[in-house]
RNA sequence: GGGCGACUAGCUCAGUUGGUUAGAGCGGCUGGUUUACACCCAGUAGGUCGGCGGUUCGAGUCCGUCGUCGCCCA
């Protein structure tokens, strides 16, 4: 490096690096065993999305996690993709159509698909590049998409087998429809919302006994014309009579039985409950009960059509509630409404409320439920944090105890057809599923397909992602690099994604694993399951909101653009900044200035390193090996070993964060070392040291040490400017390309390192902290005086010998740091000067001006009512015989020798008030 | 209704098996262009750790209970 500039400017640097590391491959991995696998196999975007925060943090996190395990030497691969995201693609490909004046079916299922697929061409890719400019290092040219022709054939084959296992079928029955998308959904895509809207209260009357009326109250009056029943409790004495007998449907005109069922809840509204088969859930299990016939009263695009009668034969389904509430009020039959709240269903896509509707769909028993329960139960799978098992064990519990299936067909024309065919001329009543010869399921299709007719769903775009972490190394039949990869890589390691879609993929991604990494089995013995899991660790990444704890959305326009985070703080800053504002699992405020300290922390680094720079000439930093050899360890005071421990304690610090996933952690220990400890307090004393002299020599290698760890254990976070920097200072070593070339030390091996060397590190740590104890309090009576800024002030110091002792080789440090003209050691106490108690001696500030005594009375009182609360804390313990017995020798001893220190700064501090 | 979580300085959060006199960043205030860095340095104010009770020699940390807020599932 030749010289570097004053402030760190991330542009260039990154561009820079991120085109070498791809000329280079640098991130390419294979199924290597001279080394240990580590695999990430990315959350596959949306091929048309667009990056936002959230990818931010969670990509961040991948790529560390990722870089971690190549500086530690393991073979790491993260598995780069993107998902087709079925409805979000189609829907905007048809808004498209729609801008054009055009409609889907005017294009036909081919030519549309064609449609979408350029569209996937033009706008696809995007949310990867921007990947790019993070610096995520994935293996691209592996990059996948769940309708390239492999995976598809992995989802094909997923689905047959799961037919002929038993887990899919066909069936009729309630499902969530999106009438925007016009596509039934599975539960997990519908967001329940509370509404504000109206309880309507109604009244049919009673057929048996005309002028008599029941109320019924309802928060839909547009489905009453679907309405076969009323039903009440049984145990509703109120309504005993009425069972058996029949209201009238006010329109269209007629009459429907009054039944007992236990569903309706009598505390609800009257306790009479309109029953609607068609267009409510529980109302059809009620139907079903009672055998009530279903009359379906809507359009796939929520209007209503002809059975809702000719008032309302296509009006569209909340105009319908208008008008039906204002029929019900004409004919006198609207007792009146109250405001009411209820969760609504809303299509996760479309944003409108879906309706539970009628249909034929395809369905997905979950398999091997018990065995991704056991999974976490055995603690074979874990989250991070930890609380996430009970989400995900609860959801799985749910799923066994109601019976719930898996609704995996898609009316959509963008995504994986469903490979079923149908025997033409064969009625869809008459069709026999166990019948061959009616219906034909493979991955091929049947042989005579000018006789058959595809079924014309698509699968759910889940019912493909979920096989992400196996297909993409070539199940079902992968070849034999393939094979030898899956066998290696798999299971993968960590799967980093947001809690919202622990179960949509998750819990998915889990069962899919089990049921498929093998040969077909019912159930699996621990060991089986180990072998089949997708990934061994889930870590769970909050959500991000903004700084008013709002969601981020486009339409807050409170979401901001990555990338011009990018430009503003780097790359480097907002990989640092927003890892840093991140708790574990929860979510995340996140706000510009919150990021700062990613840019702050880059730029102190550029600057430590420039100062090495400015310091001396360069030495060989070729290795670790031989930048020790280049530390003279006689030459070593207490502050190179105090520093050097705490380089070790910090790499074990980080060591831990990542042993157990404890991430906000990593970064403020980089933090906490780098800046506190070396910049602040290191690099400060070492000036006086660096200005020359016989020890400079091992100054700077001692700098050189630690700055080239501190690269090392920052490079997962901030890849750009550690690579600059580390071929800037020469640490690059023989035949290696990049940083990552490096095998980063252990806390371990680098305190056996500095031991070997004659290094003994520890040890200093106590006689620094007091040396720093003594300059804080000269620093802050100078500031009491009003000349911080002063450099050539006088101090006068009274110690006792052994700590006189301690100070006397710091004496230069002491000067510089303080900073401060001269310490005069003198053994007796000055008068009229005011002072400051240290941990090791008092020292007076020597002033011109005459002192104020009131003013130093009052500050020595305020210090000495703190040393107060401490020894009373102190002796409380201490004279406490349970305390002395029963807590730990250390503990005892610390609490002693503390008490001690604090006592003895009481008593001059007394002195020196009564001298006053 | 079932479940999960949070409550610590003005704000956002650390605080790992209970053990010094509870910390950081931001913000506030005071003073500083001392040749690594004003994306900086030094100093400083600010907290009955949500309330109550319990266990313990010792509780921000464990248990119970109440309160407030958030999320998930039905």
């Amino acid at each position: 490096m030749a010289e570097i500039a004053k402030a760190y400017d991330p542009s260039a640097v990154e561009s820079k690096w991120y085109e070498e590391w791809l000329q280079a491959r640098a991130f390419a991995a294979r199924a290597n065993p001279d080394r240990e696998p580590h695999c990430i196999m990315i959350p596959p975007p949306n091929v048309t999305g667009m990056l936002h925060m959230g990818h931010v943090l969670n990509n961040t996190l991948q790529d560390i996690f990722t870089r971690r395990a190549r500086l530690e030497g393991k073979e790491a691969l993260w598995f780069p993709g993107t998902d087709h995201a079925g409805i979000a693609t189609q829907t905007r490909v048809e808004r498209k159509l729609r801008a054009e004046g055009k409609h889907r079916r005017d294009l036909g299922r081919e030519k549309f698909v064609e449609a979408v697929w350029e569209w996937k061409e033009e706008h696809g890719g995007i949310i990867l590049n921007q990947l790019r400019k993070l610096g995520a290092s994935c293996d691209w040219d592996r990059t996948s998409f769940t309708l390239d022709e492999g995976y598809s054939r992995a989802v094909l084959t997923a689905f047959v087998e799961l037919y002929r296992r038993g887990y899919v079928y066909r069936g009729l029955r309630m499902s969530n429809w999106c009438p925007v998308s016009q596509t039934a959904l599975s539960n997990e895509e519908v967001i329940m919302k509370p509404q504000k809207g109206l309880l309507y209260k109604m009244r049919y009357e009673v057929v048996e006994a005309p002028g008599t009326f029941v109320e019924i109250s309802t928060t839909r009056p547009e489905t009453l014309m679907g309405d076969v029943a009323v039903a009440v409790h049984p145990d509703d004495k109120r309504y005993t009579h009425l069972v058996g007998k029949h209201v009238r449907r006010p329109f269209p005109d007629a009459e429907i039985p009054v039944i007992a069922d236990e569903a309706a809840q009598m505390d609800f509204g009257t306790g009479c409950l309109k029953i609607t088969p068609a267009h409510d859930a529980l109302d059809f299990e009620i139907g079903q009960r009672h055998k009530l016939p279903i009359i379906d009263i809507f359009n796939p695009d929520g209007t209503l059509n002809a059975l809702a009668g000719d008032d309302f034969d296509g009006i569209e389904r909340f105009a319908a509630r208008k008008a039906a509430t204002k029929k019900l009020e004409d004919m006198g039959l609207l007792v009146g409404t109250e405001p009411y709240e209820n969760n609504v269903g809303f299509s996760e896509r479309a944003d409108v409320p879906v309706e539970p509707r009628l249909t034929e769909q395809w369905w997905l028993r979950y398999p091997k439920v018990a065995e991704a329960k056991q999974a976490v139960k055995a603690g074979l799978l874990r989250f991070h944090p930890e609380r996430w098992a009970k989400t995900y064990l609860h959801w799985l519990e749910t799923m066994e105890r109601d019976k719930i299936d898996w609704c995996i067909s898609r009316q959509l024309w963008w995504g994986h057809r469903i490979p079923v065919w149908y025997r033409k001329g064969v009625l869809p009543a008459e069709r026999d599923f166990a019948n061959p010869d009616h219906v034909h399921v493979s991955v091929e299709g049947p042989a005579d397909p000018e006789n058959w007719e595809q079924d014309e769903d698509v699968l759910d775009t889940w019912a493909s992602s979920w096989l992400w972490p196996f297909a993409n190394f070539g199940w079902p039949e992968p070849n034999g690099e393939q094979a030898r990869e899956l066998s290696y890589f798999y299971p993968t390691g960590t799967l980093v994604t947001g809690f919202d879609i622990i179960f949509l993929w998750v819990a998915r991604m889990v069962m899919a694993g089990l049921e498929f990494m093998g040969e077909s089995k019912k159930t699996l013995t621990d060991a089986e399951i180990a072998e089949r899991l997708p990934f061994r660790d889930v870590f769970m990444t909050g959500l991000i909101r903004d700084d008013k704890r709002r969601k981020m959305s486009k339409s807050l326009g409170n979401s901001p653009d990555p990338l011009n985070l990018v430009d503003k703080f780097g790359a480097d800053g907002l990989r640092f900044g927003i890892v840093n504002i991140a708790p574990s699992g929860q979510d995340i405020l996140f706000s510009e200035d919150r990021v700062e300290i990613g840019r702050n922390f880059c730029n102190k680094l550029w600057n430590a390193c420039r100062f090495r720079q400015m310091s001396g000439s360069p030495g060989d930093n070729g290795g670790l090996d031989a930048i020790l050899a280049r530390i003279d360890p006689e030459r070593l005071d207490s502050y190179d070993k105090w520093i050097l421990s705490r380089l070790v304690e910090a790499t074990a610090a980080i060591e831990g964060a990542f042993a157990r996933f404890e991430m906000h952690a990593y970064p403020k220990e980089l933090y906490e070392f780098f800046w506190s400890d070396y910049c602040d307090w290191y690099i400060e004393a070492s000036k006086t040291k660096l200005r020359g002299g016989e020890g400079q020599a091992t100054t700077l290698a001692v700098l050189d040490l630690i700055i080239r760890q501190t690269l090392l254990l920052a490079e997962p976070i901030i890849p750009f400017i550690t690579e600059e920097l580390w071929g800037g200072l020469g640490y690059r070593g023989e035949g290696q390309r990049f940083l990552q070339d490096t095998r980063i030390p252990t806390a371990e091996e680098l305190s056996a390192a500095l031991r070997a060397h004659g290094v003994e590190a520890g040890g200093a740590a106590a006689e620094v902290s007091r040396v720093k104890d003594v300059i804080a309090r000269a620093r802050a009576l100078k500031s009491e005086y009003n000349v911080a800024s002063r450099r050539d002030v006088r101090f006068v110091g009274l110690a006792e010998p052994t700590d006189r002792a301690v100070l006397e080789p710091h004496h230069e440090t002491l000067l510089s740091l303080i900073p401060a003209g001269s310490i005069d050691w003198v053994d007796a106490a000055p008068e009229g000067m005011p002072a400051a108690v240290t941990a090791l001696g008092t020292l007076y500030l020597d002033l011109a001006s005459a002192i104020d005594v009131a003013a130093e009375k009052e500050r020595l009182t305020k210090e000495l009512e703190k040393l107060d609360k401490g020894i009373r804390a102190g002796r409380g313990k201490l004279e406490n015989p349970g305390f002395v017995n029963n807590a730990p020798p250390a503990v005892v001893e610390g609490a002693r020798k503390q008490l001690a220190e604090t006592e003895g700064r009481k008593a001059e501090l007394e002195r020196l008030l009564a001298s006053l």
